[in-house]
DNA sequence: CTGAAAGCGCTTACAG
DNA sequence: CTGAAAGCGCTTACAG
């Protein structure tokens, strides 16, 4: 059955007693063929065992079947440097090769530098060696207008995944920051709490500023103040904050941090001075990456649809490189409020 | 500069004022170009900022630049689904990734199902739709002689990762997993223990099979007596022997385990029953994935070289691709010892 | 050292 | 509905 020669269209025509287009109409699934020369052809695809030859097609000039995911390079390989595990490639992985698969595309994941003009080179090399039909920009490149204009200049379908930027006309897929801002403090607010603290991360960040609304615009409704804290998505300077919070003795009832390593940071800060949590302090973050499930105590979370986003992203560039029209320029995906053990009543 | 059309060989040539086969040897670096037309032709391809296209260049006759990592699917998609990291894709991608990078290679990544005929099939359309130039065949993959026979007979070079298997003659890469688990024991005998238990894997495991005999030769040399538990690679299986263990009272005073589930669950039964680690037993573990850090205390590892191991494959399949003989069949890679919290002498 | 020719396996218009 | 022709951007022999 399997020769060093792999078979062909011509091998499938020949079997099938037609021409390379017909063939060439049954696998893109065109109309204009008879019933009967359309059965012969699947048969005879069957029975060789044919699969097209991808460059072969993208040189004909139809599709490359290829859709590229970007990624930050520097951070990407910081990750795995450390040996530390990479939730967001993991997850991005997962939702591109499930979708892609399903409709006989496959999955690329590029690196790309964030400085722009390296970017840009990048991004040219990688547009014309692999000939993508759709592209995957992700942060910071999502926030990148020369690479979208790039893009749109050489009439390749992108997808950013991210909340929408007013200087970047394009097609975007994101979680429902606000609305999960609102449902954590909402969660807190049921629980008994009023007295509910964001540890934010960085306001240049749109999903942060939009996590920072949600909060505040639910703590008004709930009739509680607000009380923001600038934490910078880091360790270290969540730890000050909490450090801060639970030495002056006017700490917070419960605090929603914006990413797992605040939450870390204010989980160890509160276990030093033996501030017991849930009973004294609760606590709920953003992002919820693997190790959130192996805190002591697991960690109550938001957890990003990061493998539906990119599943979603691939659906779209599909479409569009089948002709379909997308009309939605925004698109929304539902978070999911995990309820562990560091959210709870507070007791005395 | 950048247009919609990408610029092509044609355009090189024209600006260079060679014809295309020129500019082909100079972008193929072969030999037979004259010094001046090599000078034209780099300085128009850096001007032109020029591209050469792989579905073209594989259509051509010569190499995809695609080198191949082929994964489990059910085992992937499980951890991936379960919302765990997953380490070894990352350490797999970050190795595999520079090294291509590195060589002008693109790096792609396949899941293939276990079972034989599914995974026959899936091999081969991924043969024939991508035409990788090389495949990298991870467990269980690398030990399914079918499967290499069928990459023989279609001619396609390939590297396992894991230890030579008698039943497919083809070049691998793995970790020297007896060496390990013999430094394992020195380890241990340095710091003066001499009961040191193997709380094994799988010995129809060849990785587990090589540890095993790395630790009973180190244990006799030592001068001690060997003790082996099947551990089966479960965290059941393994918290049920240390319970065993600790409560009839015959522990070991160290414990080798074979991979991290496993000496995640003999942390947990020693904390359980107030066992100190590592004043009172000592613990080290195979394998090495994020988590281990986190674990309280922090575990001793042997960390696996997987970035490394699928660098060399990657390299062995380049060398391969562009002519170079391949001429060592085995490939050992280093492990690396990481002394972490949890070995230490014994103290009452 | 260099180029004209043929071909890789497809698809896209174009006729019929 | 169907096929003959041309072409995609390269490379591989083959001449010179």
């Amino acid at each position: 059955m399997s020769s060093k020669r792999s078979v062909t269209i011509e091998d499938v025509a020949r079997a099938a007693n037609v021409s390379r287009q017909t063939v060439s109409r049954v696998i893109n699934r065109l109309p204009s063929v008879s019933a009967d020369a359309k059965a012969r052809v699947e048969e005879a695809i069957a029975r060789l065992g044919y699969v097209p030859n991808l460059a072969a097609r993208r040189m004909g000039g139809a599709r490359s079947f290829l859709i590229m995911a970007i990624n930050d390079r520097a951070r990407t390989i910081e990750n795995w440097a450390a040996g530390r595990g990479n939730d967001w490639v993991d997850q991005m992985l997962y939702g591109g090769m499930m979708a892609c698969e399903e409709r006989g595309y496959h999955m690329l994941f590029e690196l790309v530098d964030t400085e722009p003009t390296q970017a840009a080179q990048q991004m040219q090399r990688i547009l014309t060696s692999l000939q993508p039909d759709g592209i995957i920009l992700t942060q910071p490149h999502s926030e990148n207008p020369a690479l979208a204009a790039q893009l749109r200049e050489r009439a390749r379908p992108f997808v950013r995944i991210g909340l929408p930027n007013p200087d970047i006309p394009a097609v975007s897929v994101h979680m429902d920051e606000a609305g999960a801002a609102r449902a954590a403090v909402e969660h807190l607010t049921a629980l008994g709490h009023a007295d509910i603290a964001l540890l934010a991360g960085d306001a240049r960040y749109r999903g942060s500023l939009a996590r920072r609304e949600g909060y505040v615009a639910a703590m008004r409704t709930a009739g509680h103040s607000p009380r923001v804290e600038e934490g910078d998505f880091s360790y270290d300077k969540a730890a000050t904050i909490a450090a801060r919070w639970f030495d002056e003795g006017d700490g917070p009832s419960a605090i929603i941090a914006e990413n797992d390593e605040m939450a870390f940071a204010v989980l160890r800060e509160a276990g030093r001075r033996g501030i017991k949590v849930p009973d004294r302090l609760s606590l709920l973050c953003f992002e919820d990456t693997p190790g959130v499930r192996f805190s002591v105590p697991p960690l109550s979370a938001i957890r990003q649809p990061t493998a539906e986003m990119v599943a979603k992203a691939c659906d779209l560039l599909i479409d569009r490189a089948e002709g379909k029209e997308v009309e939605e320029e925004v698109h929304v995906l539902p978070f999911e409020l995990i309820v562990r053990e560091t959210t709870g009543p507070r007791r005395r």
